[in-house]
DNA sequence: TTGGGTGCAAATCTTTTGCAGGTGT
DNA sequence: ACACCTGCAAAAGATTTGCACCCAA
């Protein structure tokens, strides 16, 4: 089993996805990381991403519009994309894991995680709708 | 606007879609399309999948494990993912439109739509895991 | 006749990966 | 030193698109 070594761009992603209150794609970490190494490649970012991601340290959301967002929060909690903007947000809802319990009561495979997902318009670009 | 014209591709697609009772993918609808039509693209499955799901005759998944599954049911209802196997499968859950009404609640935005999704090892799997 | 539909192939876009060199421990 | 990590570039996959021709209305 591998051994995590420290690297400085790691704690970079995680610390800036930390700050973020939005969901970043891949690319724009990459975007904002450049400033901070120039050189950095986007391979080391979607591999870091992933690692983050597979010990729980950041939080994937996978294809959401067609493109993976990353997110700093690791609780449980629902995301609301915008189908014009396609900016993805926060739902402050509360817990839903009555929903893991009665999913679970008809089926006879194991359920690990659910994620909950709503779609529409955005506060924002409802007020320019009428454009 | 565009007026919609009759293709046989796209009654078959449509057709299979309708007949399945897991969820193909864009590709596996194409092989079983080119039994069919021999010459079919895999363009004109794309188009007409995309185009079907415009017109709310059939569902698109997107992205479930990467890829963009289809699903002839149109009724909201929520979906399993084998993190194994990648099949998708369709839960029995009971009415889930409170999630609407909760999530709008302390929301600004427009919501139209919302999807549950459960993620897990399925039976089949789980039977084999011991290998 | 006309505009949508099709097949084909090339293009796009996102994400992954092989490799050689760099770096943390 | 050893194993992990990085940058670079190429590869891989999924999906979209331009184009010339075909076909339904």
């Amino acid at each position: 089993m591998a051994t995590l070594k420290y690297s400085r761009q790691r704690e970079s992603i995680k610390e800036f996805l930390m700050t973020r209150k939005d969901h970043p794609t891949a690319d724009v970490v990459y975007e904002n990381m450049k400033r901070i190494y120039p050189n950095i490649s986007l391979g080391t970012v979607y591999r870091n991403l992933s690692l983050l991601a597979d010990i729980g340290e950041i939080r994937k959301l996978p294809s959401f519009g067609g493109v993976d967002h990353f997110d700093g929060r690791i609780e449980q909690h629902s995301h609301f994309m915008c189908n014009k903007c396609c900016k993805v947000i926060d739902m402050e809802s509360e817990n839903l894991d009555h929903l893991l319990e009665d999913a679970g009561k008809d089926f006879n495979g194991e359920i690990s995680d659910y994620s909950v997902r709503f779609f529409g318009i955005c506060e924002d670009c409802l007020k320019t709708e009428n454009n």
